[in-house]
DNA sequence: TAAGATAGTGACTGATTACTATCTTATGGC
DNA sequence: GCCATAAGATAGTAATCAGTCACTATCTTA
């Protein structure tokens, strides 16, 4: 069994706590989350969050930062040892559907990051995560010209923003209905689409 | 000249105020924005706000009223009077683009209600718009496929869904960035990879 | 087992929020 | 020019927020 000591050492509770945040971001606006409602959520009084990060701002930080370094981690293990360019792109999208759905108040967040208009270190965060997803793709699609998979027609950069905007679109279509297994159901049928865009004829 | 009236009566002070929020949600969070920026921003008291909206989400309920019947009205207007659905389809998303360059607050202000949990009268406006707008792609793209413009073998709602996923990809892009250039200059390149999906071969 | 180090408590602060009660002024019909 | 009324100004309210601080409980280690 495993005992819940009182006090957890530092950084098993910044853990903790940067866990709390997802999983409350998954039932909520994540810009509506209080530090006291984190605390709440792990047993801790609101005073004590700030034993661990020193500002709100660095706690939103570490979450992005967890995110990012899961992610990216989750495509390229999906990735992984498949030779045909389209065959990895598939797997990465297969591979980010899954990860949405174990985590599902990441989009929310990533959603509410970019809709701050300073440039939070959060933020910065978030767009480091994406230029490093954007740059994974293009790599696969230049490949897959090479290769002939891709119709040499295909602007790279076009291609990588519709991918993710190919998620995207399933997400937002969960979040009108509350439902994520929407996400399940019709995440096939929509690559299916994006897939022939790409493909030579 | 239009010399400015001190005192304007109840309808227009409500249209001026909608277009405030909708200026504001271009610079900013939308959930963000108080009721005395708004006022702020009309040179108008934050009380008196409340002479003409109960509340602060009847305000927003109004606003995303606005957008709803600005943008479909838009894109029947785009779509009108041409025979070839995938015509009209690119005509509506080359006027959904300009309606967004036009209002760049409106994407914000989506994703932002589509976040929160509870059902709010303004999260229930955008959920109309939405199914407004999937409607009005289900027909254009069954009628193409009808005319064999479309390919058969392509699911209806997964392209529907997809459509509405290109343009979000380009906006996630531009706030990303901070720049809503980036729509204007991508936006052709990525309809162009999912028309290429949805042709019969 | 004593003592220093680490983690947590609980009460607090000042700032900010949506919303309201009361008073003042502008406007348009006569 | 008078006056009823619609619209705005002013000055509040209670609630909630992130962050602070003095004190206390718990853990570690020598």
């Amino acid at each position: 069994m495993n005992v819940p000591r009182k006090n957890l050492p530092a950084d098993e509770r910044r853990a903790v706590t940067i866990e709390a945040v997802i999983a409350l971001a998954g039932t909520q606006n994540p810009s509506d989350i209080t530090t006291a409602a984190i605390a709440k959520h792990m047993n801790l009084t609101q005073g004590a969050l700030f034993r661990h990060f020193p500002t709100k701002d660095a706690l939103w930080q570490s979450v992005m930062e967890w995110v990012a370094v899961r992610l990216l981690a989750r495509l390229d293990a999906a990735a992984q040892g498949i030779a045909s360019p389209l065959g990895a792109m598939h797997a990465m999208f297969i591979g980010h559907i899954a990860f949405v759905l174990e985590h599902p108040g990441v989009p929310r967040m990533l959603f509410g990051q970019l809709q701050t208009t300073e440039s939070t270190a959060a933020k910065r965060m978030a767009q480091t995560l994406l230029q490093g997803y954007a740059e994974r793709l293009r790599t696969r699609i230049d490949a897959g010209k090479a290769l002939g998979e891709i119709s040499p027609e295909i602007q790279t950069q076009a291609a990588a923003a519709l991918f993710i905007g190919t998620i995207q679109g399933l997400v937002m279509q969960s979040l009108l209905s509350n439902d994520m297994q929407y996400l399940r159901n019709e995440a096939a049928a929509v690559y299916a689409i994006y897939e022939r865009g790409l493909r030579t004829a």
